[in-house]
DNA sequence: TTGTAGGCGTTATCAC
DNA sequence: GTGATAACGCCTACAA
């Protein structure tokens, strides 16, 4: 077996049904007067027309997407890099991306991290196969997204740091991570931990920043972040750490509602009641945060909408409708369930 | 603001940086040898090789994959079909897809149904863009599969009904349905509800054809499954429903996780305790089945083996590697959590 | 070792 | 109204 990854050799796509010369020799005319019977792009007898038609649908011919790429000039496709796949809150991103990309006639091809060294060279790649792309998270350098605009091609930079010359789709951080921080003070906790750090210069560090102003308004030091892998075992690991340490926390702040998760297990490993014993918050609002018992206070980012916005503002980049970079901020919302504390609360 | 979908008229992509004329020039050969050069499909002198590679980098030249797919006769690219992008089974299946599409070399292009009704040239049109593709669940006709079959696509169907020449990947419902009934009906219950109908003809027939059969062979007759979305939303209508009768069933089956959150919900709602009152289970094992209270007893479907198992059947497929199709069937596994009944129960 | 030229499947511009 | 024909960007026999 040869290696997989080889180029086929000579296997020329042929089994990709018939070309427009065949069409056009079955019905009679040259290939121009097929196009433009096609695409409407031209004069064509009804006749004529109906001939091609004809040859077509018997052929069952559809013109190679190659072929019209080439010839235009575009992919009909755009791409989107993720960070990692794995998690509700990237899922729910690309859906949204891709209803809206689809909506408007393109493609959409994904490229997923998930550890690989050689990501930029599969930016590059990736990005000579579509008309623009959206960027997720903090896994290209601010270098190959530069080259690439300076290459020309649209970029649009999903809950990143900011580069000069291409648009940004991010989700309000400091007002939401201050509202949280503000509840939590609320209920009295004067103990409090943050769990997670950020893993470039994502949304988590601002996050961080803006929770740990609050507290310090009100008197309260924040002990630096917690360094953990943002995965349910993750949260599991560190919160048992956490737990087990001579003082616990009074409350726990955790970067994303899956690290909340592996903290509540934690606790009931522990025998920790929560919120009794400890309060917990999250941050996404995926669908587990509802469910859990107690239901996770978190923050919802509305990320199926972030995905529509990013491809929203990829095709005006790439149709020209807009030429200047935007930023836009999406809103947040504190979702204030039981998990960090008892009163009335209202489950959504 | 012209229509989106509209071809832009001419934007000779030129964008997308220099061509390998340009790189010939100004290393002073021809373009063959700059493709030599970079594909190392010849003999080039190490002098030569020098010139090129200076000029590829300065210019920052990436060859285009449109020329190079047309020129090779393939594209390096794969399609998957979903029925629908949400919940975290089809995002867990396509993190495998990807991880493994990639590692072959392949770029993965997504359609996502979503409600759309075209979603048959869709399909046919993706096919252009692709050296085979995966379609999962029956969202696609049975015609257009053959179709795209005889055309000498290589297809690979997954969690879907088979279709002759069509590669199959699906996971092991009869086994697990079986254990899973005859789990309840050790908890003592005979009188068992299944919720959630067949889309079409997906993994759920099979599954409540072999409960229903095996909750038969114990003297249990179980009516015939309650249609509603394969939502949280409906499984909570469908519950509040179901718990509302006059008999409320003892034991709820759903047919998916989702589903069976939304009964939870609805059983929380009319004051109704599981396990003690009712008893529920799930399909898949999503991450929400394990966080939520009680905890579901579910079975386990191995979401992300089945997009890997999938990506790699297609590479034969297309490589030729494998020339026959071939149906594969994945172990699942039953999870007993607390949602069925008070037991020594295990958390996994 | 290197260059020339034909081909891959369309679209679109000209003449006719 | 229709048909040659030149792009589009690359790969690769075949020649030199």
């Amino acid at each position: 077996m040869e290696a997989l990854t080889h180029r086929t050799k000579k296997v020329p796509m042929d089994q990709h049904g018939p070309t427009i010369y065949e069409v056009a020799r079955r019905a009679g005319v040259s290939i121009a007067t097929v196009s433009r019977a096609l695409r409407g792009t031209g004069p064509v007898a009804p006749a004529t027309r109906e001939k091609v038609l004809a040859a077509v649908k018997e052929l069952r011919f559809t013109p190679s997407r190659l072929g019209v790429s080439l010839a235009e000039g575009r992919h009909a496709a755009n791409g989107i890099v993720f960070p990692d796949l794995s998690g509700p809150y990237f899922a729910e991103v690309l859906l949204g991306y891709e209803e809206v990309a689809s909506e408007l006639g393109r493609s959409v091809i994904i490229l997923s991290r998930r550890g690989r060294t050689d990501i930029q060279a599969q930016v590059r790649e990736l990005a000579g196969r579509v008309d623009g792309l959206v960027v997720f998270g903090d896994i290209v350098d601010d270098a190959v997204v530069a080259e690439l605009i300076a290459a020309g091609t649209p970029v649009v930079l999903l809950a990143r740091t900011p580069v000069e010359g291409a648009d940004l789709v991010a989700s309000e951080n400091t007002g939401s991570a201050r509202a949280l921080a503000e509840h939590l003070i609320g209920h009295g906790y004067r103990d409090v931990a943050l769990l997670g750090t950020p893993t470039g210069d994502d949304d988590i560090g601002e996050r961080w920043a803006s929770a740990a102003r609050t507290l310090a308004e009100h008197g309260v030091a924040a002990p630096p972040p917690v360094p953990c892998a943002l995965t349910v075992e993750g949260g599991l690991e560190a919160g048992r750490a956490l737990l087990r340490r001579d003082s616990v926390p009074e409350a726990v702040m955790c970067a994303d509602d899956q690290l909340a998760l592996g903290v509540l297990l934690a606790a009931e490993e522990l025998g920790m009641s929560v919120p009794d014993n400890l309060a917990v918050t999250g941050w996404d609002d995926i669908m587990a945060a509802r469910h859990a018992r107690p239901a996770l206070t978190t923050v919802r980012q509305p990320m199926r909408e972030l995905g529509a916005r990013a491809a929203t503002a990829l095709d005006q980049l790439i149709t020209g409708a807009r030429t200047t970079a935007r930023r836009q901020t999406l809103a947040t919302e504190l979702v204030v369930r039981a998990s960090c504390g008892a009163h009335p609360l209202e489950d959504q």
